[in-house]
DNA sequence: CATTCGTGGCT
DNA sequence: TAGCCAAGAAT
């Protein structure tokens, strides 16, 4: 093991300056890096990004910190606001955990977004990834910030493989933390700039190889660009789901201003064994309430 | 460790 | 066109 972390970490001086010089000179300019971006923006950012991609991110995070600049504005309001305002942005459980993670925050941080990694994942819809994220691009703190980005750029460049293995292990944390700049400061700006990365040059299905600026020392390129041979990666169905499903009835309540009656829910699915279960999870999930005998409303 | 949980753009 | 993919978390 010593001898493949050495040669990392001679790798990754290598690698150092040319990533930085090119987050210097291509990093996209997004509202939660500006320099006026509160810690709150970021980890609103950061909430609104799982999964989902930044050109759907920006309208909504911009509405969201206009009517919320802060956690108490949001935490102020009753969940289905914020639902509702989650729109289309997908996976709307993140909104109730957002809501949650703000209420959290009014109540034991004096309502400032903390700032330390564990008081950060102790928070609703806050894992690993995210609390590192807010720590580091809110604060300036230094942890590794182990995204799929970051994940497929060391993949390659370090491991010479197309893609990392479909969860993160011990051996992979310990890579990229012996990669991660000693310094607070270059730590940051260096996990950010291989997300960049990541997003905008090394991507999943083809890669810019021409345009990146450390395809001299990847590993993958180096070794003639194999392909992936892992355990076939999960393929999501969509069509017919319960998710789907779940989604067109939330999407009947979020337009509408007042309670529904159940027949408008029946109408936007057929089966009814599915559209019972699905709306029996939603009820669960809090993400819906019955306001009276045959009516439901967000929370 | 494997599943579940939205949505839409792109190839 | 039917996947494939996008700054994951909770269970």
């Amino acid at each position: 093991m010593a001898i493949p972390v050495a040669r990392h970490n001679l790798r990754v001086t290598e690698l150092l300056d040319p990533v930085l010089d090119w987050y210097d000179a291509n990093a996209r300019d997004l509202p939660w890096r500006s320099a006026s971006a509160t810690p709150w923006s970021v980890m609103v950012s950061e909430f609104m990004l799982q999964q989902t991609p930044v050109s759907r991110v920006l309208p909504v995070h911009e509405a969201w910190l206009e009517r919320w600049p802060t956690p108490a504005d949001l935490a102020a309001e009753p969940t289905g606001e914020a639902v509702r305002a989650w729109g289309r942005l997908g996976y709307p459980r993140r909104a109730l955990r957002l809501h949650a993670a703000a209420a959290a925050i009014v109540a034991d941080h004096g309502g400032e977004v903390p700032d330390s990694y564990d008081d950060l994942i102790a928070l609703p819809g806050v894992g690993d990834y995210t609390a590192a994220a807010i720590a580091t691009f809110a604060y300036g703190k230094r942890h590794v910030v182990l995204d799929t980005n970051v994940r497929r750029v060391f993949a390659r460049t370090l491991s010479g493989v197309e893609f990392p293995s479909q969860s993160v292990n011990k051996a992979e944390r310990e890579l990229a933390a012996n990669v991660l700049p000693h310094d607070e400061p270059t730590a940051a700006t260096w996990s950010v700039a291989v997300m960049e990365l990541g997003a905008l040059i090394c991507t999943a299905a083809k890669p810019s190889c021409s345009r990146c600026p450390v395809a001299d020392l990847c590993a993958w390129r180096a070794a003639g660009h194999p392909a992936y041979d892992g355990p076939p990666r999960k393929v999501q169905t969509w069509a017919g789901t319960d998710r789907q499903c779940r989604g067109r009835l939330l999407a009947v309540l979020r337009d509408a201003d007042s309670p529904v009656h159940r027949t408008r829910l029946d109408a936007v699915w057929p089966d009814e064994t599915q559209r019972d279960r699905a709306l029996a999870s939603l009820l669960k999930d809090a993400l819906v309430v019955k306001t009276g005998p045959e009516t439901y409303a967000l929370p």
